[in-house]
DNA sequence: CCTGAAATCCACTATTG
DNA sequence: CAATAGTGGATTTCAGG
């Protein structure tokens, strides 16, 4: 709870304007959540400083820039030893093709979002993951087909049809 | 290819830049694409109106501001109806907890990421998937353990590695 | 499609409450 | 902590090549 405490309304709803609109100006962000502009920008810059916001990204349609196929894989590990992980993650960390990395619980250890240009460039991913001594027992790969809903920000508040 | 021709290297540089910090001000943004501020506005505007910038996101912390789980549900279905999925769809985009809803080949339909509060929260969303006549014949969810590689933007350009 | 100038608007700081 | 006001600098429009 220690950081909540250090958190208000106003702060919830700077943060919920950026989710959606991180271009805004400073003013107009001000007058939306009803702050004098110096008021307003003294807390997004601590907003920032306490890391609650880690960065501003433009989302690019980029199927239609290149050509692209989104991969869903999930990774299981033959063993569970964090040696193999950590070596496993210095290589997604590395591999720009990979753009997000969860690990999670249950079947499969890890989840991964690719981004490759066909099927033959993902065969050429699947071959470093297996071969690269991590300890990869299994890769099930799944393909996006179509994007129903994207996202475009966490809700900040639990929804009221919650406990 | 027709949306390809209308793009060139300082379109790609400029979407690159604005991928990574959305809050740069035009005037270092033209700087980092060796232009005028007047003609790199002129090229934001551009590709806004073109919808290859789909939107400003301030990357946000949650987990450091509410109490979160975040799922990724594997949906299928029991036929494979438009009526269904399209009322599916809708279920989705009224629900804010599910922040990502993704069609996917292979041996499930729908990939979803959702943040709740707690599995009590889960299993409500759980129950109103399962019998809100959609036709969901099963759901397999995993919960995120940790974001070893967040997402920070597509590569614009295929990895030299492939084809 | 660019540059460069001019006008408007905004970010940021200092000051004060 | 917030508001207000001032100034340096940025955004945006427009003329011209």
């Amino acid at each position: 709870m220690s950081l909540k405490d250090t958190i208000d309304r106003t702060d919830l709803k700077i943060l919920q304007v950026l989710q959606q609109d991180a271009r805004i100006s400073n003013q107009a962000l001000a007058d939306r959540v009803a702050l004098s502009p110096s008021a307003c920008l003294r807390r997004v810059r601590e907003l920032e400083g306490k890391r609650l916001i880690t960065g501003y990204h433009a989302h690019v349609a980029v199927d239609r820039i290149r050509a692209v196929t989104i991969v869903l894989a999930q990774v299981s590990f033959e063993r569970h030893s964090p040696g193999h992980f950590g070596r496993f993650d210095q290589w997604v960390a590395r591999t720009g093709e990979v753009v997000e990395s969860w690990r999670v619980s249950g079947q499969y250890d890890y989840m991964l979002r690719v981004v490759v240009t066909d099927l033959h460039d993902w065969k050429r991913l699947m071959l470093e993951m297996m071969e690269g001594g991590f300890g990869v027992e299994k890769i099930t790969s799944n393909f996006l087909m179509d994007e129903m809903k994207s996202f475009g920000g966490y809700p900040l508040a639990p929804s009221p049809a919650a406990g």
